[in-house]
RNA sequence: GUCCCCAUCGACUAGCGGCCUAGGUCAUGGCCCUUUCAAGGCCAAAACGGGGGUUCGAAUCCCCCUGGGGACGCCA
């Protein structure tokens, strides 16, 4: 039979990252096993939906290489389906009507709450006389829909990742499966949906485990078998706490906007609450080769950006610089070091040759970018304790020395470079170590940088003598 | 309050009764390399939450406690 996943976010946030790892988790077992991955957006509540993050979702899947083969499918274009099934519920006796009103309902959840009890439905509509209908109708009441679930017994689930998880019956009440106005509950349309699209496993946030057994009835009174269940753990920020905005960036396309690397935090995602043995760099590839649901941590894990930052900078020093460089571009205008236009002209080689020679030293795209600046412009600010520091008369004479011979240097590649500037401080009786710092600062207004050889041959000729010749007046 | 889940270094984790004086990775500290900063190499510090069992033997199995998280909606 063939594996059926889906990932079913609703549009009522950004796709952060423990949603992004429940729907590569769901992916990888979908390719793992040559099967579907379904995309499903659950938007019944309509209040509450925000139309406009639909495609920032799709888009943040699509970055990360999450590619659905089905769908999306939108929960709010199929309230007729969850009509006829919830009827046919009804028309078997398994559903009833509930006249009880929201703020009725409402008023003995808060007592029981109050109470220390807990809130459950009393089961009042649970047997009404045809006498009692036709009162609570004539007062104008609507009923929704409740499913009448059994008094007794327990309900299993057995869940991939966690083993069998038992449920009294006694826990649950008779919940409503459609609401007053005709749309279906969460678990009412998770269902339907599940089956009808042919779900196999239920890869899903362990916030769903109680909602479970719930669902496993709404099957049973369908006349469907459960699908494997499988609740993968939640995601914590540092603090333990469930992760949120005033932790910093929590969103995929925050991440993509920061500069990192769609691989990196798919990397990065996948080995949170999941291993295999001592590895910790996967390629697309071997995740899928190598992820089982039965490797998964049982235990909530916290979201370190260190690591996801180191891993970030593995993938920028071992990818592609071509394409590493072309990811750099539109860095150069965010951070105000281009134009459009000029940042669209910078030849691709010229980003690539950057690439390489800043990788070690740059954990984002942003890091890598921001070398550009005085590799690129004369826009540049100058670090005045550095100035101040390395720039003495004596040095800036040294420099002046220098710029006279590099300047013929021929072809200004860093090694003839480095080769003609020992040379020259030979002859004056020092070593490279006496101008380095004061070089360095002269080229770039910092103290810390690439080597500086490759710098000027970045920088190119001109650039790199005028700024020697210029040392003395910063 | 009730129910459910979880529990190894600061973090992610390996471990599925003896291979554990508990391994790897990130972060941290030190040393080396070095034109700076990185990167890299080497080294160090760092954990089985507590208490009972079971067993010849427990990080591993069971129970209790504690701690953390989640759920209890005509939200999803």
């Amino acid at each position: 039979m063939t594996v059926r996943v889906r990932f079913a976010p609703s549009p009522t946030g950004e796709l952060h990252v423990g949603g992004a790892r429940t729907a590569l988790f769901n992916w990888l077992f979908a390719r793992k096993q040559r099967g579907v991955f379904i995309l499903r957006f659950e938007d019944t509540d309509i209040e509450r939906n925000r139309p406009e993050l639909i495609e920032p979702i799709l888009e943040s899947l699509r970055w990360l290489g999450l590619l659905w083969d089905e769908g999306p499918y939108f929960q709010s274009q199929r309230f007729g389906v969850y009509r006829e099934w919830a009827e046919r519920l009804l028309s078997e006796g398994k559903a009833y009507k509930c006249y009880c009103t929201p703020e009725e309902l409402e008023e003995k959840r808060k007592r029981a709450l109050a109470a220390q009890q807990k809130p459950k439905y009393d089961g009042r509509c649970r047997s009404l006389t045809a006498h009692e209908e036709q009162r609570f109708l004539s007062e104008g009441r609507q009923p929704a829909l409740r499913l009448r679930v059994p008094q007794s017994g327990t309900i299993a689930v057995e869940d991939a990742i966690r083993g069998r998880v038992e449920f009294d019956s006694s826990e649950l009440d008779d919940f409503i499966i459609l609401r007053s106005d005709g749309r279906p509950t969460y678990n009412f349309a998770v269902v339907v949906d599940d089956v009808t699209m042919g779900i196999t496993h239920v890869i899903r946030a362990d916030e769903h485990l109680n909602n479970t057994p719930k669902q496993i009835l709404i099957y049973q009174a369908l006349g469907y078998p459960v699908p494997v269940f499988a609740h993968v753990p939640m995601v914590l920020a540092k603090d333990r706490s469930k992760l949120s905005k005033r932790h910093g960036a929590t969103a995929v396309l925050e991440f993509r906007d920061r500069g990192i690397l769609p691989e990196a935090l798919v990397n990065y995602l996948a080995r949170l609450g999941w291993s295999h043995g001592d590895q910790e760099i996967f390629s697309t590839e071997e995740l899928i080769e190598k992820f089982s649901l039965e490797a998964v941590h049982p235990s909530a894990a916290i979201f370190d950006e260190e690591k996801l930052l180191w891993l970030n900078q593995h993938y920028l020093k071992t990818g592609d610089p071509k394409r590493i460089g072309e990811l750099v571009r539109p860095f150069l205008v965010k951070l105000n070091i281009l134009s459009e236009a000029e940042a669209d002209a910078v030849p691709s080689d010229t980003l690539a040759q950057i690439v390489v020679v800043f990788r070690e030293r740059a954990k984002t795209l942003a890091e890598l970018a921001e070398p550009a600046r005085y590799i690129l412009t004369d826009n540049l600010v100058y670090d005045s304790d550095a100035a101040q520091k390395f720039l003495t008369p004596e040095k800036v004479e040294l420099l002046r020395g220098l710029a006279g011979v590099l300047e013929s240097v021929e072809p200004f590649r860093a090694s003839a470079l480095e080769a003609a500037a020992r040379s020259y401080l030979e002859s004056q009786g020092k070593t490279l170590k006496d101008v380095a710092q004061p070089c360095r600062v002269a080229l770039t207004g910092r103290t810390a940088g690439a080597g500086l050889f490759e710098t000027m041959e970045l920088m190119g000729r001109e650039r790199t003598i005028a700024r020697l010749r210029r040392a003395g007046a910063l």
